[in-house]
DNA sequence: TAGGAAATTAGCCAAGTGGCTAAATCTGTC
DNA sequence: GACAGATTTAGCCACTTGGCTAATTTCCTA
């Protein structure tokens, strides 16, 4: 299982690293986290317009974090890898050690 | 536990995301997790010049990841925080389902 | 079917990232 | 103390990112 992953893997998973780098989408992250939203509530949420927000989530659904689905004329973000939210205890803790 | 976090600590967490955004750094940290190394070694491995690998690392070191130590005229580095290594089983299965 | 709201796409621009080479710093050795 | 090796810092350049506004698409409701 801890086998060295490919050139090609790293790159992968660099992608998902990237998704969550962002101070605003990792608060839709963790709002998604609680159940699914819509485009304009999470643009409300982070104080962006709407279009910056539509974006940032694309680039979410496309590292596979979230998914959409349209209903009416809304379109709903769920998250779709709660393991991320794991993440964020580790980070919590590596901030901890490096404020030393 | 599952408070909601500041702004600033959503900024701190995305730097920590940051630092691993990069397949270089991701090579460099998986390799580190089998033990300490020196910047000429991971230079050798990810294929990149010596100061490219020494600014990525110093990037990991400023994102509290690794930990350096000079010893003689070189320079060891070492993972801090394993824990980061939980990571990329759940990234792995992120993009498992993002290929469907 | 006309109007309006929700969302995405396109185009623009400032700022950040990541690579390189050259120069500077530090360490051990002769 | 001069030299060689290891590392970092500085400076340069191409590319990406992330914000905005404007335009386009989609869907609901009169």
């Amino acid at each position: 299982m801890a086998n060295k992953p490919t050139t090609a893997q790293f790159k992968a998973q660099a992608q998902v690293f990237k998704a969550l780098a962002h101070p605003g989408r990792l608060l839709m992250v963790d709002e998604l986290s609680r159940g699914e939203r819509c485009v304009c509530e999470l643009a409300e949420l982070v104080g962006s317009e709407m279009p910056t927000v539509s974006r940032h989530l694309a680039q979410l659904k496309h590292a596979g974090i979230v998914d959409d689905e349209k209903r009416g004329a809304q379109v709903f973000y769920r998250l779709v890898t709660p393991c991320v939210m794991n993440f964020f205890q580790c980070v919590a803790s590596v901030r901890e050690k490096s404020q030393r």
